[in-house]
DNA sequence: AATTTCACG
DNA sequence: ACGTACGTGAAATTA
């Protein structure tokens, strides 16, 4: 039986995730603190990741616990340099379902976001064929499940295995979104065609991923560098997108002449030690420059938060 | 040294 | 018949 209700195996996964928060961060991060700055300095691999993303080191700060309570504890303890400080954060919303609609062209999508229509909720009245106001949570939860899928490189198998539904029903659901998202399919074959001719996929800015296996004879080779061919120009434009914020946010900085630093990038996000009195300014010029920082066909969103903390800063 | 597990986007 | 969601890094376990 492989019921996560029973008793044991609730006990066995509580005790996993206690036991990684633990031994990952409680124990570790606390050593890791610089006895000159007295904080924790990490260092950005910039030609590590295969899209162009950035990766951490030493520590890993893009892995902070966030999804249990217990791990808010953790996120909770990165806090500002002093009482005049708060951490504020920067996040792009739904960057990579929003790059695909402008990619893609594909006007349902691209009218969702340019009118404000949540992304999930507008898949799911595709998927499921109900009005915009009849998506139940549920309708809702699987849609998201579905988007990450596209941007992904989705199978009725892995869709299958992450719904809980037989192949047949999540190969359906793939129809309908397709037929829901039509310039999404023909982008998503596309993809693979310039992939096979080039022997590359290529972000917005022309960052190239080789794909040595995009044409072999073992399937599954192949089949991997396909999802790669749609995934990479994805992912990486939306890492093009950030790091260009990211030199533009710098410089604004520099030139203002803030108190307030940029301290960390999360793939998404950037996070700052603001001053209190620069808050209003530098809030509002960071969204500007993060929404503008590469023009697509699609209208880009921010979130942005201010805490006295890391998780108060979401 | 390679694999597994699990933390994040 | 096969094997299946993209990108990472760190710690523990296996070999």
């Amino acid at each position: 039986m492989l019921r996560v209700e029973h008793e044991i195996a609730r006990k066995i996964l509580d005790y996993r995730e206690l036991i990684k928060l633990k031994n990952t961060y409680v124990d570790v991060l606390p050593t890791l603190i610089s006895k000159r700055t007295g904080r924790i300095h990490t260092s950005f691999n910039q030609a590590v990741a295969a899209t162009g993303r950035l990766s951490s080191v030493n520590p890993n700060l893009q892995n902070i616990p966030i999804r249990t309570p217990r791990g808010q504890e953790i996120r909770k303890a990165f806090v500002p340099r002093g009482p005049e400080f708060l951490i504020m954060s920067a996040d792009y919303s739904q960057i990579e379902l929003r790059i695909m609609a402008a990619f893609s062209g594909d006007k349902t999508m691209l009218d969702a976001f340019n009118n404000g229509v949540d992304i999930h909720t507008q898949t799911a009245s595709k998927v499921f064929h109900v009005g915009l106001d009849e998506v139940t949570s549920d309708m809702r939860r699987k849609a998201k499940t579905i988007n990450f899928g596209i941007i992904y490189g989705i199978s009725s198998f892995g869709l299958s295995q992450r719904l809980k539904i037989p192949r047949k029903e999540a190969a359906q659901i793939i129809e309908e979104y397709f037929a829901g998202f039509p310039a999404v399919k023909d982008y998503i074959d596309q993809c693979i065609e310039k992939a096979r001719g080039f022997g590359y996929a290529e972000t917005i800015l022309g960052r190239r991923r080789y794909l040595r296996d995009i044409n072999s004879r073992n399937q599954t080779d192949r089949m991997f560098a396909e999802r790669n061919a749609v995934n990479a120009p994805i992912q990486g434009s939306a890492a093009d997108m950030l790091k260009i914020a990211m030199i533009r946010i710098h410089e604004f900085m520099l030139q203002e002449r803030l108190k307030s630093k940029m301290i960390l990038t999360v793939h998404d996000e950037l996070v700052f030690d603001a001053h209190r009195d620069e808050i209003e300014f530098l809030s509002v010029r960071v969204d500007d420059i993060m929404k503008n920082a590469i023009p697509m066909a699609v209208r880009m969103e921010t979130g942005i938060g201010v805490g006295e903390n890391w998780l108060l800063a979401h």
